[in-house]
DNA sequence: GGTTTATGTCCATTGAATGGACGATAGCCC
DNA sequence: GGGCTATCGTCCATTCAATGGACATAAACC
């Protein structure tokens, strides 16, 4: 007698348990990772991969594991195309990083995440921390606090009730300070991060707001450690922030809204 | 008395039609539209829309209209990652448009199809013909014609069943000469294509082999008509073609596979 | 050769998906 | 205002597709 497990599930969350069960490190799965990963009857999970991989959701190599398949990949570029922001935002960065030869990044809210959306790098080698897709913590990096503090207590409780993992020695771990410091980023509008999530690397973050005063968005600047005068950067940043803002319809005159979560991103 | 639609299609394929039903040109898309487009019933389409808001998938806009998510091409952007094609050719494409100056293309097959994994762009203020995640048609563009050509008679067939639209006044549209050119292409490798996708633009492609002499992608050059030499580009691309095949472990010694379509891309 | 793990297939059961019907709202034209 | 149409939202009796335990196979391991 089949129809055991806890009901109330419907088809199509078991589906997207499947496809997001793949995520940056763990884009490879086989059958029975799937299965673990999502905790649902191997039959089940069988079932649906075969039908992502038929219409091209998914991909399954000749060593019969799965990956996301290019089709997938392709309708996730067109989230990027109906976000007018990273649209305006390019030429703003492209020269910010001409003038600062720095690395460049813009981010939004996913969650409790910030997702990288555009990054600009200096040198060639550089070290690659994050690349566009990738996810930053919220308490400990430039765009994590800038949007944090922007968004809502109610996110703010939820990631400090998360905990605040340190991710090095210098991450922020006390409620109370994170808080001074959300705080004090709402003032001003700009988060300075001193290896918070990577040994030897600063940065510098300010928020992008669109014409109704939302943020929507940060920008930010990555330096190596006490490579830079973080003075020469911060003016910088703060002016290509307000740019891309102004270039969204945003103006100096307009209050800026606090409180309510911003934007279909912080569904989670 | 409900259920009537054809039977024999599972929820996930429903779910998937309501996914894919954006694409290019159409990512912002109303339950209307939505409805329209699948030809599901708007209760249906409305459900599974929701599904997919609520996971992420689609954001809906205050207007109502839907947009792809983030959260979904987050996960796209993981295609890429186990994608080591792309990682391994953006060296080579680099060096190509060092030498070149001119833009630089690597697609896949993507059913009937080609797909731009990767654009390197010569001027900063460039027509944009495509951007990466961007299809291209396999009987006329560059790429397109060296995937068709290595993808398989089952393919060609299809391709030349289904027509072979006019983009230009200089696309090839007789079925007798696409074949020659195919033909020709298998023997060089090589595909040279006059203005037949975009006037004012011609490319030269060459074949992207792995390990195993199967043709993974394709790589191009795109120049203005008639602006260079083509015989000055053609090399160049060859031997970039053979240096980014060679680091996928592909040797002059292995057989160039021909026959069976490749890779799982050509599902469709 | 016995045990474990991964994958694939079958099929009786049933609960989740279905979609027609109805209502609400907005825009439009006469 | 009144009639017409389009879009969006909700409800709920019907029923068919999803379910998953059971079993089979193959490979890896000790």
């Amino acid at each position: 007698m089949p129809r055991t497990s806890e009901p109330g599930r419907s088809v199509s969350s078991r589906l997207l348990d499947v496809l997001f069960a793949f995520r940056a490190g763990r884009s490879r799965l086989t059958l029975a990772e799937l299965t673990r990963d999502t905790g649902l009857p191997h039959a089940t999970v069988r079932r649906l991969a075969m039908e992502l991989v038929e219409a091209g959701a998914l991909e399954r190599a000749s060593d019969g594991s799965f990956t996301v398949g290019i089709r997938l990949w392709q309708l996730g570029t067109l989230a990027l195309l109906s976000l007018p922001l990273r649209t305006v935002a390019l030429p703003f960065m492209d020269d910010l990083h001409t003038a600062l030869r720095q690395h460049v990044q813009l981010a939004v809210l996913e969650g409790t995440e910030a997702v990288l959306v555009e990054r600009l790098s200096s040198g060639r080698a550089v070290d690659v921390m994050s690349q566009p897709g990738g996810r930053l913590p919220l308490h400990c990096s430039g765009v994590g606090k800038v949007l944090l503090a922007h968004a809502g207590s109610e996110l703010i409780e939820q990631v400090l009730a998360q905990g605040l993992p340190a991710y090095t020695e210098r991450t922020v771990t006390d409620p109370v300070r994170l808080r001074e410091q959300l705080d004090e980023c709402r003032e001003t509008g700009v988060a300075v991060v001193l290896q918070e999530a990577t040994l030897g690397a600063d940065s510098v973050a300010t928020r992008v707001l669109d014409d109704e005063g939302k943020v929507v968005a940060a920008l930010s600047v990555v330096v190596g450690a006490g490579s830079v005068d973080l003075r020469t950067v911060r003016p910088a940043v703060i002016a290509s922030g307000l740019a891309v803002s102004r270039r969204l319809g945003w103006r100096p005159s307009a209050r800026i809204e606090q409180g309510a979560c911003s934007g279909p991103g912080a569904t989670g």
